[in-house]
DNA sequence: CGTTGCATTGAAATCCCTCAAGCGAGGTGG
DNA sequence: CCACCTCGCTTGAGGGATTTCAATGCAACG
């Protein structure tokens, strides 16, 4: 089930001006709207066209690709405020879909394109963002080429630790399977890693999807 | 031992004009000069100030992240005519090696984030280039969390036969031990993998560095 | 002709995966 | 309200793919 509404929404996150008006980042501001995803929703799919970017009002999303045997590699997880969808090319490499219920704000590409053209500092902040997927990208790429599961298990709560701003306890939205596809494991194996670790008194685990950092020392020197 | 100089050179790649005059890919020129790296020889280190971005004119180039342990993951293999080092930010984040003794063409930052300014066409085009790695990257990181060693190394054959224009019989210059690290295995799967495949008649190899594509439908059944 | 560096090959160990069962929370229907 | 079902998570046992450790081979070089 999904809705939309081109602004004036309910709880928009986005300004009540006529048309809507979207901040991208700092300096980009470009009309559009916002719509609700539900659970496992695909919000775009493998080599659709790319003709809109995604800001993150509420919820968490995925993207990913999948394998014609069924494997997945999640490439990245989007929070609230996050902006994704952003390629260059005419159509999607990957596939976004909703973690929880969501809701999405849009921008169309074209208006980017007509802002990156007449303006140089907003071509440099679409670079920008491209960027920084590609550093992230850079630094998963060394987690799952040469690190053990611990190691990846623990840079994993690091990382959500830091992107929900370093609070002690965390609210983590995906699933062991989506954990596990994220950080090239079985469910089976992070599993394991979390129950170990709570063993050990680093982290505490109060529910399902919740984590407690206990010894953010200890997670760190694993880490790597 | 590394020499430079400014154009005029004996190999260069780039035209003979005053001052030099590098064209980057397609529709950018910008005022450079090449420098020759020996085998194993560091262009530039992680956190460096990313003052130039580098052309390959001939050789080879690794870029790679280096854990304290000694843990490598290469993010990328460098050929001829490949463009490396552009980073948005002030620093570069990964580190350049020469694989083998190679020519590097030099174009300075300041010079291309000008022509930027000044055209959007060119910020368009440097944008690309990011996006590209983005997209290389993307696939790569699907090997490196959900494929066996199989897959890897028939990917890794394929990827190379590619950028060799699909010659039957390719080059590899980089040692078993680049290719590892690529991959995300160490150097004697990586070996047990060649020779295997060369049993089974799918590959040749006529010697360490050479490889032979006998039957390309098979590696490409098995790199998914 | 010995040395050095890389590559191959073999045997044993390790880590993670696979398969299988059990558990617990949440939802549904009687 | 409780029984029942489902779904996601945990836990255990066993197996397999890759790593580790160790030895050998091979070509280039002084």
């Amino acid at each position: 089930m999904r809705t939309f509404e081109i602004d004036g929404g309910t709880g928009g996150g986005f300004g009540s001006t006529a048309g809507g008006l979207l901040s991208l980042t700092r300096g980009i501001s470009a009309p559009g709207f916002a719509m609700n995803f539900s659970r496992n929703e695909e919000i775009y799919g493998e080599d659709e066209p790319a003709d809109f970017v995604y800001r993150v009002v509420s919820g968490a999303v995925r993207i990913s690709r999948i394998l014609s045997d069924g494997r997945r590699q999640i490439a990245s997880f989007q929070l609230a405020g996050d902006v994704f969808g952003l390629e260059p090319g005419q159509v999607h490499a990957l596939c976004a879909e909703a973690i929880t219920d969501c809701r999405i704000a849009l921008i169309k590409r074209s208006a980017l394109d007509r802002a990156a053209d007449r303006d140089s500092g907003a071509a440099r902040e679409l670079w920008g963002l491209t960027a920084k997927d590609l550093q992230r990208l850079q630094e998963h790429m060394l987690l799952l080429g040469r690190k053990g599961a611990l190691e990846r298990v623990s840079a994993f709560l690091l990382e959500m630790s830091d992107r929900a701003s370093g609070r002690q306890t965390i609210e983590l939205p995906m699933s062991r399977s989506d954990i596990g596809d994220y950080l090239g494991l079985t469910i089976e194996t992070v599993s394991r890693t979390l129950t170990q670790l709570e063993r050990e008194g680093v982290i505490g685990l109060p529910s399902f999807r919740q984590v407690k950092i206990c010894d953010r020392k200890a997670l760190e020197s694993w880490a790597g």
